[in-house]
DNA sequence: GTACGGTTTAACCATATAGTTAAATAAATT
DNA sequence: AATTTATTTAACTATATGGTTAAACCGTAC
């Protein structure tokens, strides 16, 4: 995978239509699945333009990649420095990540089918984005155990319960409320979320975890 | 379950064959990103054969997703039947998808990217499967429920949370245990589990939801 | 206005890939 | 053994797709 980044500098605006254009095509089909004829199209821009200004498949999805994956690891850190207990900063951090998520819809789809690669398109620097953001859960992890407050877990496990809960509830929740195909008496059954995704799922996870 | 037999040995089965490469080379790269004529070749067969034997790549495909998700509908009630507090059933469910997950590694790979999809590839017959499970997981939290053992919980959260950790665990730990570039600081913070995954999403799980 | 540099475009190219076909080969049937 | 049927194969086709090119376009400095 060539790595190039476009300028920030001078911000470009038909470079930016196409970088909006590449994450919601990369987004619904994955790298593969995604033609480079398409993404000009939703830019409303020619093919040579897209090479002209950003590059090659490879380069797109690259700074696709690195925008939507990298803005977690950007503020998480701050986020959770804010809180004082580690109760309060696991809740932070998943309010985070929870909230990234939200805003970022183009994350569960692109971070799951980066999985299902074994990362193979990731760039180092999106790789050390994600390694820092499991640091930061190691350290909370760790100092809430260290207090008492926490019972001893195996951090890895306890990262992906909190990234599979959000992603998948995420991605699929949208499916499940508009398809046919669920019977009504499993979604009476399920009622909506009291407070927001990220409330709900540190709640469970606070309950799995402390002593 | 899957029959794994790797079988140069019965020059017969040339579907088994063909469906065997398919199943791992769909895993490997998704439905886009995988070439007929790399699962013919894997398969030691030439692509027409394949052609002939079960039909094109939409056919192939949807015969390996119906093969590795019916497993889990299939298995699952009866399993869970055997149990007889909304605890153990639980358990049971859970162990369940664990194991199922365990001797086919091709399932994480492939939910993440169906689901990454919204399911656009998805047969008819395994939505089906995948909501029969979900309709169990919805019986015992109410039973759960209704006897004052579990609180109450949105059942798709639930179910998200348990196929999520399971999955999301599954696919990246051997990443994690190969990858050079997790620092050993994160390394050795991080034990093995001390029981299987089954077990150690159960007990989380059940901590988060019993009263 | 015109010459110039950066930007965009239509048309084009080379290759990859899903799918087909007719012939060869193996298996079954008589 | 001869004939028919099922299976496999090499070679081929049509199309899709990533990437390129030379020319046109456009704003700006002179």
């Amino acid at each position: 995978m060539i790595k190039q980044q476009i300028n920030t500098e001078k911000p470009n605006k038909t470079a930016e239509k196409i970088l909006i254009a590449a994450r919601k095509t990369f987004a619904e089909y994955g790298y593969s699945g995604t033609h480079v004829d398409e993404i000009a199209q939703r830019a409303g821009v020619n093919k040579a333009t897209l090479y002209y200004q950003i590059g090659d498949k490879d380069t797109l999805y690259a700074n696709v990649i690195h925008q939507v994956l990298g803005n977690i690891a950007q503020g998480i850190a701050p986020a959770v420095a804010g809180a004082d207990s580690p109760e309060e900063k696991l809740k932070a951090y998943i309010l985070f990540i929870a909230d990234a998520v939200d805003k970022n819809p183009e994350i569960p789809p692109i971070m799951m089918r980066e999985m299902a690669a074994d990362g193979a398109h990731l760039p180092r620097v999106v790789v050390e984005d994600i390694v820092s953001v499991l640091k930061i859960l190691v350290g909370i992890l760790d100092e809430g155990r260290a207090k008492g407050i926490f019972i001893e877990t195996v951090p890895f496990l306890i990262h992906m319960m909190i990234m599979g809960t959000i992603l998948f509830y995420k991605k699929s929740s949208p499916i499940k409320d508009k398809q046919v195909w669920l019977p009504d008496d499993v979604k009476a059954r399920d009622k909506k979320l009291k407070g927001s995704l990220g409330d709900e799922v540190a709640w469970l996870v606070l309950r799995a975890i402390k002593k």
